[in-house]
Parts: structure tokens; sequence; C-alpha cells
DNA sequence: ATACAAATAGATAATCATTATTTGTTACCC
DNA sequence: GGGTAACAAATAATGATTATCTATTTGTAT
């Protein structure tokens, strides 16, 4: 696990790619680290607003995008509208529930790489990365007997 | 293979469903079922022009979202900044060239059972639909030799 | 064939996530 | 500590998608 790094590791890293150290840039990555729900630019802004009342959300899509280059982060797209983020930067699988909306991680080997391998084989593609998704009902939404909503 | 269908089939699909049958649908419908380019709205818009000249691009995404909703289409999400769509409504992964931009098909067996099943024992989801998306390089590029581009 | 009611197409404006721009401020190498 | 390049904040711009509004077209019953 990638997770939680500290914050002198964050630090470096940043410096190592030519950013600089910023209190916003920290603050994003620790909203980001301290979390599995996956949010949005701007649910972390949401959050963020009592500490940094003067950051602005185009400040949060920037720390989050110079994360993701410095490979603190990535970018999820699980074709809702907007983008979410994720702290955990291994090549998981997630699960989208459509009934609340909720994002969970996948941890578990779903033999990635043997899929990888026949895709290759049946396209011709030298595969470099893969995005899997998968979309269902969580056990919370299971147990209150809701339908699909999202 | 669910691509294609004869107009009378698409006609008798639209009228189940409560949808009048329209030229601009069944347009749209054959564009989407002629080419496996996966296009965007946008390109099946720019493809339609020198035969429909007055047809706007909001009837084209009226047009997919109704095509959609009766099993003729699919909407795929490929992280890029528009939705492409596939007249082949099946399950398949897709190929992403990280380097042009095109979106193949990949219709060969990857035991998505499987990993539906153990995604649904590790997350307690009911696992109702999944989507898994390669990028890689394709073999055209690869043999131009080009770099990453998109 | 004709007419009528409901749904649709086209034109256009609105929306909303994300990105660019501008300008004053801050981090950090010296 | 000072100078400079990078930055944050505010704001405008962008671009895909959706909503609105009205004239037209479709499906159906005469």
């Amino acid at each position: 696990m990638k997770t939680r790094l500290k914050s002198k590791e964050v630090t470096a890293l940043l410096r190592e790619h030519g950013f600089k150290v910023t209190p916003q840039r920290l603050a994003v990555y620790d909203v980001l680290a301290h979390t599995t729900a996956h949010p949005n630019a701007e649910t972390i802004y949401q959050e963020l607003q009592p500490y940094y009342p003067t950051m602005s959300l185009a400040t949060v899509y920037k720390a989050l995008a110079i994360l993701c280059e410095v490979g603190l982060a990535q970018e999820l797209n699980l074709g809702e509208e907007a983008f979410r983020y994720d702290a955990n930067t291994s090549h998981h699988p997630h699960v989208r529930c459509t009934c609340c909306g909720r994002v969970d991680d996948i941890m578990g080997n779903l033999s990635s790489e043997a899929m990888e391998q026949q895709a290759a084989v049946e396209t011709g593609y030298a595969i470099t990365d893969h995005q899997y998704y998968f979309f269902g009902i969580c056990p919370e939404c299971q147990k209150a007997g809701k339908g699909e909503k999202h």
C-alpha cells in the first residue's frame, strides 16, 4: 500500500519533480490519504473549507493534478459527472454502489495480469494500463432494501 | 453479436418502448451499427451532416440516449472528455491506444464471471455490472514508432 | 387519405466540471 | 534576509451535455 505517506516523504517527492511544497498541496494530500471514500475535487474542497477558508476550488484541482503527476494519487473515472481521486495509487479495481453512489476498493488479486496478456494477444496492442470497474449494490443498501438510485 | 439490426427490428424496439420512429434516430443507429470506431456524439453529428444538414447536435444526443435506453447501444466512458457510443451492447472490454486515441473491442472471454464473483465475495456487494478498460499502444502506432500522445 | 393529439426536432440558452488567465503573494536557493 | 520563479486566489473561459421552447412530424383513429 502506498497510502498515508509521511509529510516528509510527500515533501521530498514534490521537490524531486520540481514542484514547490505548499500547505495547500499537503492539505489536499492529507485529505486523500485519510479517507477511502474516493472523494472528488468538490468534496475535498468542502472538507478543507473550515481549515483553509481562502483556498479556491481551482487550487484543489491544481494540487490534485500535481499529486497525480508525482505518483501520490490517481484519478478515477467511474462514469459519473466528476472525477474521483485516490491516494492508493496501485492499480486496483473499484466497486460503485448503483444505489448510494459510494465507491469501495477491491484489493484482492483478480488475476489482472492474465487478462492484460489475453487482451494483448487478441488485439496486438502493447497493453500499458487498465481500469476495471464494478457496479452493484453495497451491503448497506442491500440491508436497507433500497432500489437503484444513482 | 447484437450489431447491425435491420431497420425493421430497430423500429419495433423503439415502438415497444413507446418511442416514435424518426429518420434521425434510424440514421444515428445506422452510423453506430456500421462502425467499430466507437464514435462520440460530435463525430456522429459530423458524419450525418452531409445527409441531414438540418439535424442538430442535441438531436444526436437525444437519439443516443434513447438508443441506450432501448438496448440498441451502450455508452462508453474511457476517461476522455466525451462519451463514446457502441452499437455492440454486449459487455466486452475495450482497448484504447494511448498514442492515437483509437478504441478497439476485445470480444474474447476474459473470465469476467470469475472476477465478478471474486469482487462480490471480497466486498459484499451484489455486483450487477462492470467495465473493464485497457490502455496501450495499438499495432499501427507500434509500427510507426510513435510515442504516447493522448 | 385526413385530422388530431402527443411526441419530437431544431434552435438556442443554460449548466456544470474543469481549465486558463491574471495579478498579487509566497517559497526557497543564494 | 533578498530576488526570482513558482504559486494561490479570483475570475473568466471552455466545452460537453442538458433543458427549454416552439414549429413540425409521427402514430392512430377516423
